[in-house]
DNA sequence: TTTAGTGCAAACACTTTGCAAAGTA
DNA sequence: TACTTTGCAAAGTGTTTGCACTAAA
């Protein structure tokens, strides 16, 4: 049931290229990179690999299903292996970094969100912002008020 | 406790222009839009009005404690009342449909990464990627193989 | 009047595209 | 050989910045 990287190129009627495995290899080695951040793993083996190559490249592994991505924060997208044992990511808005958890630490909400809403959810997607345990001690987060709304008027005063 | 959304410009020591007000009118009237619409909805009551300003204005009402933003997928920063009732988003991969709970339907997890981590979530940047019920049905997911990962060798052969 | 805020245009970062040359099968 | 893939350069998005002018307080 297991094939090559190679195989299932192949397979799906797409060639095998160094670029490619190159690019393939950077997103193994450097967990959760970024398009950017592979382009300069790539860069270090082969200089003259073009940027367009790695964005055309990801776009087909993951097509092909060899790797994923996921958004963590900002517009981030970040690159890991499909065969990568899924996980959760909690990334703390403070510090940045980035935590992983195995998909069992939310299977109660997996579970509940199926069973009343009958969503499926995507495990290997699921991030969660917040305040890490280190951060927690030292910022001592600011209270909002919670002002009203405006009431839409003023505007036709001075529209043109 | 509960004040006016240009008093808390004034408190904070900012000026109360009509621009921020239709950014923020914009921002209550569409939920969860991108400045990309609001930019849009804002513009058809003030044409004169630019985009930097819309960027300026969100970054601003940010800042004061009126608006917040989450991101749900991509990179698209989506923008809502800060006085909003806090809600967490299902996103459907398929449909692109946005469903909102209300957080106790994630209280446990939320519990848990405390309780075990010492992580605070942020509820209300919680957002679920996976497929809702509807899709579940038409869509039959594609099982991926899994193939095995290479070896790094070939680089060399044709790196310059 | 003073100083913050706005519009404009140009700069940015990141990603995508067209096309001829190069390389896989 | 035939046809996919690459590199290059140029064009797109979406967002940010500098600066002179305008307007809130």
């Amino acid at each position: 049931m297991s094939q090559t990287w190679d195989d299932a190129l192949r397979a799906s009627g797409h060639r095998v290229t160094p670029q490619r495995q190159l690019v393939l290899e950077a997103v193994t080695r450097l967990e959760h990179a970024t398009p950017e951040e592979i382009y300069a793993e790539v860069r270090r083996k082969a200089v003259g690999l073009n940027v367009s190559t790695v964005y055309r490249t990801l776009e087909l592994l993951e097509q092909v299903g060899l790797v994923t991505h996921t958004h963590l924060g900002h517009g981030a997208h970040r690159y890991h292996l499909a065969t990568e044992a899924q996980h959760i990511h909690l990334v703390c808005r403070h510090c940045g970094s980035i935590i992983e958890l195995a998909p069992t630490a939310v299977s109660s909400l997996v579970t509940a969100l199926d069973r009343d809403y009958g969503f499926e959810t995507d495990v290997g997607h699921l991030t969660v912002f917040g305040t890490c345990a280190r951060c927690r001690g030292v910022a001592a987060g600011p209270a909002h008020a919670g002002p009203a709304v405006p009431e839409s008027a003023a505007a036709d005063r001075w529209s043109r």
